[in-house]
DNA sequence: CACCATGTTCCTTG
DNA sequence: CCAAGGAACATGGT
């Protein structure tokens, strides 16, 4: 599910949720996830927190709990992966499949989830430490993205997958990008001229700021049972959601019409991921 | 059986 | 130390 703008739409829908919870029990079903973290250690820290606040950081989500007793707040660092959710249900209900980390939030439980496991619920934040700019805040500014890519022989949508040049682009938003830039995803990223590097700076943000819009107008609490497997899903395959697919350009829509001019959108693999633009739009 | 999938880390090489 | 490339992780859909 997650990209920057899926990871803040679930962080604004947990916050309220989650605020002055008390987590009366820790279950972990899968100690892969908590690493380097132990499920013994998980217990401990968490048994009988509070939570206080939940907010993010590039893709990795934040939970600030109080523990009883102490004064300095716990960090606990979420990261969906490919396939990870996190969401709220009755405490009774039958635990999902990929059930990695349930905690009992009293009446209802605290599910995180993870078909494939890549994701991460954790006390270790040194990653963080990794992350470059956030896209949306002040400190991502054109002088810095455009010094960061002039050390980077790679091809630019390779380049924007880097988590220390900007934090919370993933593939998708990436080919949405370089497509509302108009530029080519195998320009060398040092090769950029600077308007080009302008222009993808104001793409970056305005297509995450969109899909933040977007992905918050969509009602989010809609029971288990409807919403759980619709809920951020976002490739094109038949149940997923015309609402959010409709809003990407290129991603996915290989050999359909290019919005802006109409020739047939290509996919390319880069770096062993999907790439999808305009040859016509995009060819510098 | 093949290939594909919203991500990151680890290891190697230069 | 840094940049870059590739395998690995694990499960499921087509």
């Amino acid at each position: 599910m997650p990209e920057l703008p899926e990871v803040e739409v679930l962080v604004r829908h947990l916050a309220p949720l989650l605020k002055n919870k008390t987590i009366r029990a820790v279950n972990v079903r899968r100690a892969k996830v908590l690493l380097p973290t132990s499920p013994h250690q998980l217990r401990r820290a968490l048994t009988g927190a509070k939570f206080t606040g939940v907010s993010r950081r590039g893709k990795f989500l934040l939970f600030t709990l109080r523990q009883p007793q102490r004064r300095e707040s716990l960090l606990l660092l979420g990261h969906l992966g490919m396939t990870g959710r996190i969401y709220l249900q009755p405490a009774n209900a039958a635990l999902p499949k990929h059930a990695a980390v349930v905690l009992n939030l009293g009446r209802q439980d605290f599910i995180y989830e993870d078909q494939r496991y890549f994701g991460r619920l954790t006390l270790a934040t040194a990653n963080l430490a990794r992350l470059g700019p956030e896209p949306l805040a002040a400190e991502f500014t054109v002088e810095r993205f455009s010094q960061a890519l002039k050390r980077s022989v790679q091809p630019i949508k390779v380049k924007l997958l880097d988590q220390s040049l900007v934090a919370g682009v993933g593939n998708i938003y990436a080919s949405e990008a370089l497509f509302r830039a108009g530029i080519s995803p195998r320009r060398s990223a040092r090769r950029l001229k600077p308007e080009q590097v302008r222009r993808l700076w104001r793409a970056v943000r305005r297509v995450l700021a969109e899909a933040i819009a977007c992905g918050s107008t969509i009602p989010l609490n809609h029971g288990a049972a409807v919403g759980r497997d619709r809920l951020f899903y976002f490739g094109r395959a038949a149940n997923a959601v015309d609402y959010y697919a409709e809003r990407l350009r290129v991603y996915d829509r290989d050999g359909e019409p290019c919005v802006r001019c109409g020739a047939a959108i290509k996919r390319i693999t880069q770096a062993a991921r999907s790439t999808f633009y305009c040859p016509h739009c995009q060819r510098q």
